[in-house]
DNA sequence: CTTATTTAATTTGATTTACAAATTTAATCC
DNA sequence: GGATTAAATTTGTAAATCAAATTAAATAAG
């Protein structure tokens, strides 16, 4: 509504520098549509403020006339920090303005579930830590992204429900910003690997797409319209539990027949556990190396999973019908459910039409990935804010 | 990008003097944010175009002043026509620009499945007669939205699949629009109901619902951020094709396990037959009726047809969280899938969160308003046509 | 019946903003 | 060193928004 033409040129122009990294004006000018003259003028505006800065162009252009002046974010002008809680550790990094990282850290933890208080103030610890890593301090940093399991509100930075705090319904946001003193931003885990697929793995130059992810839970982010989709209770997308089995395996949310209750680690081992009465104490590495082996047992279970999980996967393909599924994961840990053949039962439980089914790839890498999701989700808001700023300091 | 302020200005006006039905400038500057002055220039622009008109406002004022003056859609600006194909019927209405019903017109069909020309010639007929009931032709129409079982790419006007069409892979937007002779905008029937239920019925003032259907097979709509969504292949959202079962029950779509292979008409027949040993004959009203009156065979099917629903429906709560689901159909043909014992175990199938379930609610309604979901739809196509034109009109 | 009051709508004048066209800048080519 | 070329900037104009002043149309008061 209040939204004025000159804010609009603003964003799209900043958020086309950021797109392309660097980017001359004349180029702006012909892709956004506005005319070089705005464009002159709007970048000189965000030149004054610092949030990009000029850098001769690179680009082996051999021709006449004056030289193209490559636009670029100002990395200096902001400092983002992301992190993530895991099961006993939390990754945290340091990114610049332009979202390249600066400083990473691991920290062990020695508990899963935390007071939120308690995990707050060790967390204003170790961003302070790193920051300091780089000559910087904790107040240094314009925003804070964090990626946690569980169920949450990222609008409001509710969390309903978490693995790693004691407490149920924590205003864990209000509770960060306060302890950390800068702006924080919450989200789901999962998001924040789509956000980090978007902003700088394979989603990059995808507005529609899902990423699914299994740690010890499986879940899922969803892209719309170049946007993390969130249901209305800020809490959608658990796809991890959606039912492939009516009444079917317990699952640890309680209830049963959940996709997450035939392919999650403990649910292999259970099983394992009961088909040998009780005997049977491998571990997922085992098992899955059981069944690659030949073993007929394991080798059941582990297809059952794969089928279940193929089952889940159509079904999101027919609700959502997206152009790319990303299944990311850390290392191998899942691959027998990321393997061609489990891939392929899943193509054959889609709707059947006379076009391409979405393309499916597999994206495996390390810890500090959803770290660095959850920094991008910050910039996006830091970014947003600074883009804000501008209104006051113009006029 | 070439979307210059003004034209903003006139959509948000002429969008928000529809929603409101009848509003006065005071309240449209209030509402939108845009200056009492840009409002009186903006509105006198619609009002010289003829797309709206000035009403005296019957709102009881009694207060001093000069009395306010409702601006309101003007319903004779353009003539609007609606369809829906359905098993061997076609419905048709007949709306102003304000959304009234003109006309209404049910259609026999001597079968099924059709060809394209023949298909498209007859529905030519049949919409010009239905002009001519109200002394106008078919060229006066300025758009016609129609809607169709199967596998619809909208955007394209294409469809894959349809039962109502002998071939697949028809550019059946193209053709009816040749042969029309005017803008015609195709299609899924269930967007269409979910259409029908946002202007109309349930949905009105909701951003975000899901509409599910049951005719002869299970559909779905999905609204998200007040406009349809549909995958990037134009056709997501099959939710009747949903797996509920691995390995479970034929469909005939020809795979096994979808949700329709369990819930749709066929399918209950199909079990009390081979209940039965094949001497089972009864209709699905007899079926239910049995089952109702305490026949322990009928009974099973009912009920396990309905405890798959609410797993599917659970499954796209899990998946959406939205916040509305409305359960459309036609009188009381699906009862016994709406009755308030499914809905309650959908309910407990959901993730639990400390927050209220997403509503449900139920909208039996007849035939023609699929037929108003599709008029919606080009209304709304045409609202946007008719905008578009004011661009070289004013200039 | 006339005047004051109140509120909606319009008009006016100033300001913002975008853009086309003209100009400047900075390079290469000959 | 001038001609040429292309990027970027400056200039002048047209479009569009808005605050403030004005007009319009009603009721209330005297």
């Amino acid at each position: 509504m209040s939204v004025n033409q000159r804010e609009i040129g603003r964003r799209t122009l900043f958020a086309e520098i950021r797109r392309h990294g660097r980017i001359p004006r004349i180029n702006l000018a012909e892709l956004t549509g506005i005319s070089r003259a705005t464009v002159t003028t709007i970048t000189a505006e965000l030149l004054r403020e610092g949030l990009i800065e000029e850098v001769m162009s690179e680009s082996s252009d051999k021709g006449r006339g004056r030289p193209k002046v490559d636009l670029k974010v100002r990395g200096a002008a902001r400092l983002i920090a992301g992190g993530k809680i895991s099961n006993r550790s939390v990754s945290l990094v340091l990114l610049d303005f332009e979202g390249t990282q600066l400083a990473g850290h691991e920290v062990e933890l020695d508990q899963t579930a935390h007071e939120s208080g308690e995990l707050a103030a060790l967390l204003a610890g170790h961003v302070g830590e790193l920051a300091e890593k780089i000559d910087r301090s904790l107040a240094d940093v314009a925003g804070f992204g964090l990626g946690i399991a569980g169920i949450v509100d990222a609008p409001r930075g509710f969390v309903h429900w978490s693995p790693s705090l004691t407490a149920r319904n924590v205003e864990f946001g209000k509770i960060l910003t306060a302890t950390l003193g800068i702006p924080v931003f919450l989200d789901n885990d999962a998001n924040l690997v789509a956000m980090a697929e978007k902003s700088f793995g394979l989603g990059q130059g995808h507005s529609d797409f899902i990423v699914v992810t299994i740690e010890s839970g499986v879940g899922m982010g969803v892209v719309i319209n170049d946007e993390i989709y969130r249901g209305t209770r800020g809490c959608g997308a658990e796809f991890g539990h959606t039912k492939v089995q009516l009444e079917g395996a317990l699952c640890r949310c309680g209830q049963r027949g959940c996709l997450e209750a035939y392919v999650a680690d403990y649910a292999l081992l259970r099983e394992a556990m009961s088909a040998s009465g009780g005997q049977d104490s491998r571990q997922v590495e085992e098992l899955l190396a059981a069944a690659k082996g030949g073993d007929a047992v394991a080798g059941s279970i582990v297809e059952r999973a794969g089928r279940m999980f193929a089952m889940g996967l159509a079904n999101l393909v027919n609700i959502f019908d997206p152009e790319l599924i990303i299944l990311a994961g850390e290392q191998m840990q899942a691959s027998h459910l990321y393997a061609e053949e489990v891939i392929e039962v899943m193509r054959k439980l889609i709707v059947q039409v006379d076009k391409a089914p979405p393309e499916v790839v597999v994206h495996k890498w390390g810890n500090q990935m959803w770290a660095r999701g959850a920094a991008a989700y910050a910039l996006d808001n830091v970014s947003e804010l600074a883009l804000q700023e501008m209104k006051d300091h113009v006029a």
